[in-house]
DNA sequence: TCTGGGGTCCTAGGACCC
DNA sequence: TCTGGGGTCCTAGGACCC
């Protein structure tokens, strides 16, 4: 018997949590009932939908708007602030229920698994049963919906969770392919993002099975190798086995500021926040990096970004900082910037790396400050040691909002 | 568009080396 | 060198995902 992989999706997963919170804590309101959406706070300028309940989807409503275009289509819309912890719990919370169903499983994303049922003993392999029952236990334990896809492969059973939601199961088996999915828009296609559509709309490609019908040598001439992953991807080809979370390949932060940022010194101490929090995550990952690259956005959305390699590896927050100041330096011409960015990659491991340390020119005593402060700082707060120079600046002294512990989703599988 | 924040991967061009 | 070609490394930017 070929394999059955499960791709497990929750339905508008922050608002369906925050529904599902409140109604715990005694509101009478079921948020996923109402046009509602979660969105960021658009006086320090982050408004925009970050998920949207199935009402306010009828209005559409789209992800990623901003907030005052939602509120114009829909003027009741009801608007609640983001919750990241709760999300980190509700979505643990979740795998671990589903884990202990089905062993084999692949985090994907804070709100997405896939699951081999392969690794099952053969007297639970009806995976229909196991799909009704995971996902009702879900709901009925957990207090939210899931849609559930089934297939022979991730990217199959990706697209199959897709469809009719919420608290939906649905197969999408290669003999279904031509049926369930050719009829879709191209832009439907796992990989097939705005750009790409645009393209393929051009060339006269506008469902699915038109892209499956087009001659794979021609994609790959006009998108190169991304045009034969969307060709395969469309004839549901798809070989990627449920894998292990790989190492991470960098860690960064970014912010956008509540004002345009117009002096250096501004700047640079919004730097220097984001290389706190960026420091801390290296430093609790046990890695150093030797890449490091600042990026910038500017008041009219243009953005750009510097970065350079170095010989030693660091996970030095003053060493990182020094650096950071001076490639901003380097690029900045003086525009008004709402958004700052760091990013370290290119890590390594920090064990066997003790020798090229002392070389590094990071001396010994900024090793202890640093691991000081990260202990002072787990023990009583992120806030509880925190940089004089941003007491009267308006700026938060550790930027960058990191959204708990789980691992990010890659672009492919 | 009154347009977030965290990631990954790919490509292109220039520098440098043989 | 007013020289060719191929490989590797580095940087910038773009596309995609949730």
């Amino acid at each position: 018997m070929s394999k059955i992989i499960f791709h497990i999706d929750v339905n508008s997963a922050f608002l369906s949590w925050e529904a599902a919170y409140r109604l715990q804590h005694g509101d009478a309101q079921d948020l996923r009932a109402i046009p509602c959406v979660i969105g960021g706070d658009s006086a320090s300028r982050r408004g925009i939908v970050l998920a949207k309940s199935i009402p306010a989807k009828a209005f559409g409503i789209k992800t990623g708007e901003s907030l005052f275009a939602a509120t114009k289509k829909c003027p009741m819309l009801k608007v609640a602030p983001p919750n990241y912890d709760l999300y980190t719990k509700a979505s643990k919370a979740m795998f671990d229920m589903i884990e202990t169903c089905i062993p084999s499983l692949q985090i994907y994303s804070i709100d997405e698994c896939f699951a081999d049922l392969s690794t099952l003993p053969e007297i639970e392999k009806n995976f229909m049963e196991v799909a009704i029952n995971l996902k009702n236990r879900i709901r009925t334990k957990l207090g939210f919906t899931v849609n559930i896809g089934i297939s022979q492969n991730k990217l199959l059973a990706k697209m199959a969770s897709d469809f009719k939601k919420p608290d939906r199961i649905h197969t999408l088996f290669p003999e279904e392919i031509e049926e369930k999915m050719w009829p879709l828009d191209a832009g439907d296609l796992f990989m097939a993002g705005r750009a790409t559509t645009q393209k393929l709309n051009r060339m006269g490609i506008m469902t699915i099975g038109d892209i499956a019908k087009t001659d794979k040598d021609i994609l790959r001439g006009y998108f190169k190798k991304h045009g034969e992953t969307i060709w395969r991807y469309a004839n549901g080809l798809d070989i990627s086995e449920i894998d292990k979370p790989s190492a991470i390949k960098g860690i960064g932060n970014s912010t956008t500021l509540p004002f345009d940022v117009t002096d250096r010194e501004t700047a640079h101490r919004v730097l220097l926040s984001l290389c706190e929090k960026t420091c801390m995550r290296l430093r609790q990952e046990k890695k150093m990096g030797r890449v490091f690259s600042v990026s910038m956005k500017t008041s009219d959305f243009f953005s750009y970004s510097h970065q350079q390699k170095i010989f030693h590896p660091t996970d030095s927050t003053n060493g990182i900082y020094a650096l950071a100041k001076k490639l901003f330096d380097q690029s900045w011409q003086g525009e008004p910037l709402r958004l700052l960015g760091i990013r370290i990659s290119d890590l390594c491991s920090c064990e066997n790396l003790q020798l090229s340390f002392f070389d590094s020119g990071f001396s010994d005593k900024e090793r202890r400050l640093d691991e000081a402060v990260d202990q002072i700082r787990e023990k009583h707060g992120l806030y509880s040691i925190t940089r004089s120079s941003f007491l009267e600046s308006g700026l938060k002294p550790i930027a960058g909002g990191v959204h708990g512990d789980y691992k990010m989703v890659s672009s492919k599988f």
